[in-house]
DNA sequence: ATATACACGGATCCCCTATTTCC
DNA sequence: GGAAATAGGGGATCCGTGTA
């Protein structure tokens, strides 16, 4: 039997004491196909370098004898074989040790006690990881399958009868073959209940949304019929048509917004007092959770996305919305809201209101579903690059990404792996001193006009590459032709022998730049996906080596990175002042000057000759020409501020870095204002204007004008209310959140204003006047004056040596017309 | 659980000293 | 008059959120 398949799910299985590969995906036409295949397990025990012959083959007897019984499994080396390999990126011999049941590689690795062995490696990638890097089996890649069809059979206990799914073949070869479609069958799903508290409440409805297919299931009878609502009689059956209608969907994808933290635990905290079985899984299993701080719900056979998860480390950092609620993220992707539906314990809700609950509910699976349409490119190109099991790749996060990406790409190194750190490694490296950063240019506040802005590309990942900085290169002594940087108190020395992290890494960047080269000519969603997998991957890769829990960990790669870095920013800076333009402004890969009377055309003559000299793949681009830029002093010392600068280019453009106006943790009204000033002032290159108008809100919020929204402030309580040492305003409202046991829990953004408060209590903390947004008060004028408006606007006009303390204290400003 | 360092700025905390209050 | 309480100043620390 020969079929064409694309594997999604993979899942392991023991039998008859070995392990087996358990891949459900789809074949050409559609249909849902399971495969069954194995592989060699093993592992490799690396000898010292002055092993001899004789004693080789001494070892090899004595390791071929291993026998172990483990948790009543019995297990055995059953071959061995000696092969040069490399380590590290050092020549090194090698046993390459078969046992039969890879779980129990790591025992017999424990027994190995021989004084010839220096190290053991690669027993503990997982059995899959090890199964795709044997038989490069790729997640969502196409092959050509061939082998025995399992109908009624005996072997593996008749798994093809367990198992819900169309054909089920045990495999005996395969060939990656070119990319046929392939169009998942996809579910949305989300839930609503009566407490926030996993299980503490009832669920009161479920929303489903698929192709051409939409329903709210609930028990919350009505009278009337709503479209698309279905009726059920209790909490237990809605349970019951939960896992009844995902089997009848049988969706590749069941996809929801924050599932692993809520949704799918819910159900199952539920299912369990209803005494109802969710078993949803294509072998009739019920969903199954890691324990740990993160939960996450894992369905045999169907992959289970949270979208929030994979959102979080592909796109959180590149994205305006200030938190990753459902609703900002669809309002930035889609250009579509969540329906409004105040919460209320349904005991509260009147008649009128069900309906718009269910269509809230309905709403928010309908957003999660063109939500993961809309990143369906992503997820697949990362699993494509990544190389591990979708399930997986949506939920790590950048650094596993990097490790995935390395570990699956090690082979064409003949690189034996390293292993994970262990608990005391971690530890260890967790006290580790911080090494120095980036440099950061000590800007001169003022007004400035004509600049321009050259950054490196991918810069950490250029120095990477050019001086060869990683684990296996790093040299304990020089030798005769080294990179050397001065770093970590010492110097610092890495060979000049291209090593395998910075090779990967060059092709990472090439291969960015060659996807972004061919977007520019013709636009497509995989390859704009492509390309952006591959440039969060290069920008992650330095802070993989200096991350303590990175099998490539290396700290003094990541110390010599920025080292480097610095260096070359500060060579750039020099070279450009010399030829006569002034810089401004530096920040780690990029800096901003003046043109100094020269054209656009000699800076960009100029920077082609920076580029010229520049050493290995560094190389600087110019981002912009501005008309104006604006630099202020701190708000304590006369000195100018870093990160914190505004530009406008010539196309009326703002770049804002760094105020106030970009930080949620201000009210929007101070915001509001800043970014008019700003706008203001960069526009026509004087205060006049901004002046006018910083006077006029000033009289608003005297005469108490202001809309109280405007005057909300956020902060996001980053850890659990209980391990605050200092009682802030905002830590005083989630106390008052607590207590109206309003939903709460790290992670939540408080929201509260600042509110008069009768005279006799006396204070003069800010927190003993925080209100929370629906308390009943009226805004402090003093406080929004003198916390919020004036630290927002008074050293963007100190640059023009204006005092607005005044103004706010009402005095005349008798010399404003001076300037 | 977890990529890195640098930086700003609000608000509280905490210690010290000066002043006020209390007996 | 002397001890205790309080006020207030200033640096240290906590905390959140940016830039790169």
């Amino acid at each position: 039997m020969k079929i064409k398949f694309i594997p999604v799910d993979y899942d392991y299985f023991d039998f008859e004491g070995r392990n087996y590969v358990k891949i459900i995906g789809r074949d050409e036409k559609g249909k849902r196909v399971c495969i069954i295949d194995t592989c060699p397990a093993y592992f490799w025990a690396i000898l010292k370098n002055n092993t001899s012959q004789i004693e080789i083959k001494k070892l090899l007897e004595k390791i071929n004898k291993i026998e172990l019984d483990v948790k009543g499994r019995k297990t055995k080396v059953e071959k061995t074989e000696v092969h040069e390999k490399n380590f590290l990126g050092k020549k090194v011999k090698a046993i390459k040790i078969f046992a039969t049941n890879y779980k129990d590689m790591h025992d017999i690795a424990g027994n190995l006690g021989m004084p010839e062995i220096e190290k053991r490696r690669g027993y503990d990638l997982g059995f899959i990881t090890h199964y795709i890097i044997e038989k490069k089996l790729n997640p969502l890649c196409w092959y050509e399958i061939t082998g025995e069809i399992l109908e009624n059979s005996q072997e593996f206990k008749g798994i093809d009868n367990s198992l819900d799914v169309d054909l089920c073949l045990k495999v005996d070869s395969l060939v990656p073959i070119k990319e046929e479609n392939f169009s998942p069958k996809i579910l949305a799903f989300d839930i609503e209940a009566d407490e926030f508290r996993i299980g503490e409440g009832e669920i009161l409805m479920i929303s489903f949304v698929s192709d051409n297919f939409k329903k709210v299931i609930t028990w919350k009878k009505r009278k009337e019929q709503f479209e698309n609502v279905e009726y059920v009689k209790d909490e237990a059956e809605l349970l019951e048509k939960f896992a009844e209608i995902i089997k009848k969907i049988s969706p590749d994808f069941l996809t929801g917004y924050f599932s692993d933290g809520f949704d799918l635990p819910y159900l199952k905290a539920r299912a369990e007092k209803n005494k109802v079985s969710l078993n949803i899984g294509l072998d009739g299993s019920q969903p199954k959770f890691s324990r740990g701080i993160f939960t996450t719900g894992r369905i045999n056979g169907i992959v289970h996305v949270d979208l929030l998860r994979f959102i979080q480390t592909a796109y959180s950092q590149y994205m305006q919305s200030e938190t990753l609620s459902l609703n900002e993220v669809a309002n930035e992707f889609l250009g579509e809201s969540k329906k409004k539906f105040e919460f209320k314990h349904s005991s509260k809700i009147n008649g009128d209101e069900w309906g718009r609950y269910f269509e809230y509910n309905l709403q928010d699976s309908i957003l999660t579903f063109k939500l993961f349409e809309k990143f369906w490119p992503d997820l697949l190109e990362f699993t494509r690059i990544m190389q591990e099991p979708i399930f997986d790749v949506s939920r790590n996060g950048m650094s596993a990404n990097v490790e995935d990406y390395i570990l699956h790409n090690l082979e064409k190194f003949n690189e034996i792996p390293e292993k994970h750190p262990t608990y005391d490694e971690i530890g260890e490296r967790r006290k580790r001193e911080k090494y120095e950063g980036a440099f950061v240019f000590q800007p001169s506040p003022g007004l400035y006009e004509n600049l321009t802005s050259f950054d490196f590309t991918s810069s950490y990942g250029s120095v990477i590459v050019t001086y060869n900085l990683s684990r296996s290169t790093f040299l304990e002594k020089p030798n005769k032709s080294s990179y050397s940087i001065e770093a970590l108190d010492k110097k610092l020395y890495f060979s000049k022998t291209s090593g395998f992290f910075p090779q990967m890494l060059k092709d990472i960047i090439e291969k960015r730049k060659k996807y972004k080269e061919e977007l520019k000519k013709k636009f497509d969603v995989i390859k704009k996906a492509r390309s952006n997998a591959f440039k969060l991957l290069a920008n992650a890769s330095y802070g993989y080596q200096g991350f303590f829990g990175a099998r490539y960990y290396c700290m003094e790669a990541a110390a010599a990175t920025a080292a480097f870095a610095r260096k070359a920013i500060k060579e750039a800076i020099e070279t450009t002042d010399k030829e006569g333009f002034k810089v401004i402004y530096a920040d780690t890969d990029g800096f901003a000057f003046l043109l100094n009377k020269k054209t656009k055309e000699e800076t960009k003559q100029f920077l082609k000759k920076l580029n010229s000299k520049l050493p290995g793949i560094m190389e600087l681009e110019l981002e912009d020409f501005y008309k104006r830029g604006i630099w202020v002093t701190k708000r304590t010392g006369e000195f100018g501020a870093k990160k914190k600068y505004a530009l406008i280019n010539e196309e009326g453009k703002l770049k804002i870095r760094g105020f106030e106006t970009v930080r949620r943790d201000w009210c929007s009204l101070a915001r509001e204002i800043q970014n008019n000033v700003l706008l203001m002032i960069l526009k026509q290159g004087d205060e006049k204007e901004a002046l006018e108008y910083i006077k006029k809100i000033v009289k608003e919020v005297k005469e108490r004008k202001i809309d109280l929204k405007k005057m909300t402030i956020r902060t996001q309580m980053k850890k659990p209310l209980s391990e605050y040492k200092s009682i802030t305003p905002h830590i005083v409202a989630a106390r008052k959140m607590q207590e109206r046991e309003m939903p709460l829990k790290a992670g939540s953004l408080i929201e509260y204003y600042i509110a008069e408060t009768k005279s006799e209590t006396k204070t003069k903390l800010i927190r003993d006047k925080v209100k929370l947004i629906d308390e009943k008060g009226e805004y402090n004028i003093e406080y929004y004056l003198r916390h919020q408006i004036l630290p927002a606007v008074e050293n963007i006009l100190q640059v023009f040596k204006i005092n607005i303390n005044e103004i706010l204290d009402g005095k005349k400003q008798t010399t404003l017309g001076e300037f």
